[in-house]
RNA sequence: GGGCUUGUAGCUCAGGUGGUUAGAGCGCUACACUGAUAAUGUAGAGGUCCGUGGUUCGAGUCCACGCAGGCCCA
């Protein structure tokens, strides 16, 4: 049996082949069950929407989640992978109206919801064929025949027992949030409605800079700005920039000429001041001036301000402290307005936050039923307590308007189609101004042309209103889950602590319902006065609630067994409370964030089966997603394991970053520089796509994706690895090695045979290390510098020879031994990056030698390094050999003498012993290496050493820092009878212009840089000089050299075999060229496999050989 | 506007704890080598280490403030 011989490598086509072999052999499955028993390590697939197709950074995201999968199993780990779908949601419900050419408005009219949600599950898995193409194209092993997805009822089910719980716990409450909302139609608008073209629309405001005065003042006031003047007397608290600089002017209200100290942000003073009032006085203002004089008293800090207490604009709902404080909002700016804001919890989503992060209370009222409520009405209207305080105040002040305004027809925006262009016209934002104005509380009111949102239906004005929704509690849960949070390994750290850590730490409760169609619906069900609920938590329940309601005469029938429990069947469902009232579903479904999060437990139907797979597979030790994950499924897992099961639900996590195109923009179909993966990995194969993704940047930096760079790791890494396998395999093949004999012993191997298996298993340490600590790149970076330049350009260049020259002895097996070792090591330690080209280069190996039992490297173990065989002098060694190596190729370069061409010796100064034992160890290769007969060390003893020396700045720096500069001048000024002083007397008192200063050697750096009349060269303190002398043997052994060189270059051209023999004539030449010839006979026949070289008088036929200095003649027989 | 993140050669990236000549690969130029040959070696050109201040004897590295790109959130 022979090892596969490749004339060129197509790694799409061993891609290609090696997938179909794994098929074929079942190599998936066998990589899971063949570990049963064994300790698992838990991934858990985030799962895609395959409503669309994949991109490229699909394939980067993937091979960072298959790496560690694969790496774990070589590991001996069982590591099962249930692929997954993510099925419902707002994109999906979007496509199937664009495709059906529908709004949300004609569900239930034009199409019934039935036909609706059955619309989306066909739609939804419409490219899976594509996804599951790409996913086996690039070699992701994840279980695609038993995936979950979160539409099935089995999945359902999970969810909503995940919900009971938190339900049980009283963690699931109906609260509300500030969402946009259309009092002419009645209805919650989405943030996509929102974005329909045409809804943001120029409108002319009122906006008022109200006074808000200081509590304890005489007429100190914030000074707070808003477009919405009927939200003050919703007026809860006033928010400032922390890092915002503020100041307090002194000036008089323009409408009440009284005298007040405003505060407002130093970069709005501009704004609200007459720049041609600057140098007015306070003192001469007199009421009804034009210019109102202005001076600033006093600057702060936003964080100054931080709660300050002021008195209720618009006294009409009491309420307790800390309202009407100042507090840090993180939205406040100085672009407008006063870099103060008006906070008013029931109608702002930042006013609401910021009022709960700070314990605010919003202004609301009593309805009848004694539920609160805002102080503005689902119609858009005032309620009566304020519709009565501002008619009284309209009374007051004497007010008038187009109409007669009655308490409950305040409406604050025109929504009852009021004739705006009647002179007298008065909206309910005008008359809080005139009150505002009449009472010292309003600094300026004027108009102001912004865009202000619409509802797409009335295009009317939207309101930011509070609507009913249901929670989860998470805030309760804030320290545990920072707490858990704080064990998660997270790559890179600070998107734990930064990003995934601020958000925690500014929690807020899960908003979970959702106003749609298509997703899991929440299973509670409540009576009319929600005085009764009952929350379902599983199938059987539901039907066992329903046996009761049939009983109670309110269903005709329990639930069918097959029932979908998507809408409108829950719909449907009329269940009986405990006091025999009827009840009815809540119609929200819930967040689809919570489908992906409950995958832990939904995706093994948990806890209704498989309970043991589930408890062996939780919490995750690895998951990966992009960074953008961060709060949508991240923190989902997060927040269901730490509330229920108090547990983090992953140990490490990876955050991969986005893959942009090669300019760093982002990729986008309608910019069309999206990479097609598909072609991508058709053309260059998985391989070197996955290579080049995970080593050219940290899977969390962004990747910027050059197919040149694919095409780098093309020929750079697998080009130099495939050399290296042809180079091994056709050798290996004459010399039929195929691994049966024993081991040679490391001891009786040679030099560089030691130093390659050291390097091999310092490579194994650091690169396993590397994966555990979820470092691919690090891990990907070694094995490729290892086989690039320890074992191509090193190793191999060196031992060549070895390989083709000679009998198939002790010395040659060891070689053999040692390349097949690191080809095989490498193979295993870069499977889970490269998986289908390391399996060929592995089962290419084994087929001839037998040492694997496993039939795929996906199966066999990851490489354990020997420590004995690690001898990190030897590799210091080495390094020291290339580094005198590469200066004598760069003396002879600047000599030009070819490196054909022997030359007599090298010197190396060597000042410590050591150096000079490791040179001298690794001598025999440098001089084959470079062409040189022999290397002569001098040392101090030889005295024609030129030293140099400069101060040991790190050392010196600790002691003499703040005389360095003299120091260094000082030492500049040694002479080389100062340093043999140092050296001998192992002192020197180094004198500086700040005093003198007693030093050792060890507080210097000398090396030697050169020897007088010789060529030299020197990097790193190492210096070598070359003996570039040339005498007529050594030119002899040139002519030699090159003849061979020659000969050898023709059997090429004559398409000879590396084993063919042949016979030389040459015609005799110069006396030199002849001497060299026969001298050389021996060496120049066994070179270039002659049987014989004869010198002739005269020669026909005879190829003429360009010798450069000279011709030859020569001819070669087969 | 906020949080996080990135910025080093034409391109892609390395550069523990601060130490005086800032590196690698690719690309470019020139030369050499060649039984691994779609390889390889050597040399050269190419840097305001994003900017400005600061700390320090000494800053690519530490601090502050900015600028530019990216993601998430408003």
């Amino acid at each position: 049996m022979k090892y596969r011989e490749y004339k060129s490598i197509d790694l799409a086509k061993v891609a290609s082949e090696v997938l179909a072999d794994w098929k074929q052999k079942k190599i998936f499955e066998k990589s899971v069950n063949s570990r049963e028993g064994r300790p698992t390590f838990t991934f858990y697939e985030g799962p895609p929407s395959a409503n669309g197709t994949p991109g490229i950074h699909h394939v980067m995201a993937r091979t960072v989640k298959d790496i560690f999968c694969r790496y774990k199993t070589q590991q001996g780990f069982q590591v099962k992978r249930k692929g997954g779908w993510d099925t419902h949601g707002l994109p999906v419900e979007l496509q199937v109206e664009k495709e059906l050419g529908i709004t949300k408005d004609d569900i239930g009219k034009k199409i019934s919801v039935e036909e609706y949600n059955q619309k989306c599950r066909e739609a939804v898995m419409k490219f899976k064929g594509q996804w599951d193409d790409l996913t086996e194209k690039m070699g992701y092993w994840v279980d695609l025949d038993n995936p979950y997805i979160t539409f099935e009822k089995d999945y359902i089910e999970s969810v909503w027992n995940l919900l009971q719980k938190f339900y049980d716990k009283g963690l699931l409450y109906k609260g509300y949030t500030i969402q946009p909302y259309s009092p002419a139609a009645g209805t919650g608008l989405s943030s996509h409605e929102l974005n329909q073209p045409g809804t943001y629309k120029m409108v002319k405001d009122t906006t008022i800079a109200a006074q808000f005065k200081i509590e304890g003042t005489e007429n100190d006031y914030f000074l707070a700005w808003t477009t919405t003047p009927w939200t003050l007397p919703a007026n809860n608290g006033l928010a400032v920039g922390k890092e915002i600089a503020y100041v307090k002017v002194a000036t008089f209200n323009q409408y009440t000429f009284a005298p007040v100290n405003v505060i407002l942000a130093k970069d709005r003073v501009s704004a609200y001041f007459n720049q041609k009032a600057a140098d007015l006085k306070l003192e001469d203002y007199k009421p009804g001036d034009k210019l109102i004089p202005f001076k600033v008293v006093q600057e702060y800090k936003g964080k100054e301000l931080a709660g300050m207490a002021y008195e209720q604009l618009v006294p009409v709902v009491k309420l307790e402290k800390p309202a009407f404080t100042v507090v840090i909002g993180d939205f406040v700016t100085t672009e407008d307005g006063t870099g103060i804001v008006h906070i008013s919890k029931t109608f702002g989503a930042d006013d609401f936050r910021t009022s709960v992060q700070n314990n605010l209370p919003g202004v609301f009222v009593k309805d009848e039923g004694g539920f609160e409520v805002p102080i503005v009405d689902r119609k858009g209207k005032f309620v009566n307590e304020v519709g009565a305080y501002l008619k009284a105040k309209m009374k007051e002040w004497d007010i008038t308007a187009h109409k007669e305004y009655d308490e409950d027809g305040f409406y604050v925006k025109n929504y009852k189609e009021e004739d705006e262009s009647d002179p007298n016209f008065k909206s309910t934002d005008v008359i809080i101004s005139i009150i505002l104005k009449q009472e010292n509380k309003a600094f300026k009111v004027e108009k102001y042309e912004h865009t202000y949102p619409h509802c797409w239906r009335t295009d009317k004005p939207v309101l930011y209103y509070p609507m009913d929704s249901w929670f989860i509690k998470t805030t309760a849960y804030k320290d545990k889950l920072v707490a858990l949070n704080n064990t998660i390994n997270w790559k890179p750290q600070s998107t734990g602590t930064g990003r995934f850590g601020n958000w925690l730490e500014n929690l807020v409760d899960w908003n979970l319902s959702r106003s749609r169609f298509w997703g899991t619906p929440l299973p509670i069900w409540a009576t009319d006065d929600r005085s009764e609920m009952k929350c379902i938590g599983s199938f059987a329940e539901l039907k066992a609630e329903s046996e009761k309601a049939v009983k109670a005469g309110l269903m005709k029938a329990p639930v069918a067994d097959d029932m979908d429990l998507h809408r409108p069947f829950v719909d449907d469902v009329v269940l009986v409370s405990d006091s025999g009232r009827p009840m009815k579903r809540e119609t929200d479904l819930i967040d689809v964030w919570f489908d992906s999060g409950a995958m832990p437990y939904a995706q093994w139907h948990y806890p209704f089966e498989n309970k043991e797979v589930f408890e062996a597979n939780y919490p995750a030790d690895y998951i990966a997603e992009g960074v953008d994950q961060t709060r949508g499924w991240f923190f989902t897992l997060h927040a269901i394991a730490g509330m229920l099961f108090d547990s983090v639900a992953f140990k490490n996590v990876i955050a991969n970053g986005l893959v942009l195109d090669k300019n760093g923009n982002k990729m986008s179909k309608r910019l069309g520089n999206a990479a097609d993966p598909f072609l991508t990995l058709e053309k260059y194969g998985a391989d070197p796509t996955r290579w080049y993704m995970i080593t050219n940047a940290n899977p969390w930096d962004n990747l910027k994706f050059d197919i040149d760079g694919i095409v780098e790791v093309q020929r750079r890494f697998f080009g130099t690895l495939y050399n290296t396998y042809n180079f091994f395999a056709l050798y290996a093949n004459l010399d039929g090695f195929n691994y049966s004999e024993a081991a040679v012993p490391l001891n009786k191997r040679t030099e560089s045979d030691r130093w390659i298996t050291s390097r091999l298993n310092t490579v194994k340490k650091q690169v396993a290390e590397a994966y555990d600590d979820y470092e691919p790149t690090k891990a990907g970076r070694l094995i490729q510098n290892f086989v690039v330049d320890d074992m191509s350009n090193w190793y191999v260049r060196l031992n060549r020879k070895r390989f083709w020259k000679g009998e198939y002895n002790e010395d040659k097996k060891a070689a053999y031994q040692t390349l097949y070792d690191c080809l095989e090591t490498v193979a295993r330690l870069a499977a889970p990056i490269a998986p289908f080209y390391m399996e060929r280069v592995f089962s290419d190996l084994n087929k001839v030698s037998g040492r694997e039992t496993e039939e795929s490297v996906h199966l066999a173990a990851f490489p354990k390094a020997d420590e004995s065989a690690i001898d990190k002098e030897l590799e210091t060694k080495m390094a020291l050999a290339q580094e005198v190596s590469s200066l004598i190729h760069s003396l002879r370069k600047k000599q030009m003498i070819k490196v054909r061409q022997p030359l007599s010796r090298i010197l190396i100064p060597v000042l410590n012993a050591s150096t000079r034992h490791y040179i001298e160890a690794v001598e025999d290769l440098i001089l084959s290496e470079v062409n040189v007969k022999a290397i002569e060390y001098i040392d101090d003893t030889s005295g024609i050493l030129v030293k140099s020396i400069k101060p040991n700045f790190r050392r010196l720096g600790q002691h003499h820092g703040p005389i360095m500069k003299d120091i260094t001048v000082a030492v500049k000024e040694m002479t080389q009878d100062d340093i043999a002083s140092l050296e001998g007397t192992g002192k020197f008192l180094l004198k500086t212009a700040k005093g003198d200063i007693e030093l050792t050697p060890e507080d210097f750096e000398i090396s030697s840089e050169d020897i007088p009349g010789w060529l030299v060269a020197s990097e790193n303190g190492l210096t070598v000089a070359l003996d570039i002398t040339i005498t007529d043997d050594l030119k002899r052994e040139g002519i030699a050299r090159d003849l061979v060189n020659r000969i050898q270059n023709l059997r090429k051209d004559m398409g000879l075999e590396v084993q063919d023999k042949i016979r030389l004539s040459v015609k005799e030449s110069e006396k030199m060229v002849n001497e060299a010839l026969i001298s050389f006979k021996d060496y120049i026949c066994s070179e270039t496999q002659a049987l014989s070289l004869e010198m002739v008088g005269d020669l026909t036929d005879a190829v003429v050989l360009d010798m450069d200095e000279f011709n030859l003649e020569v001819k070669v027989a087969v």
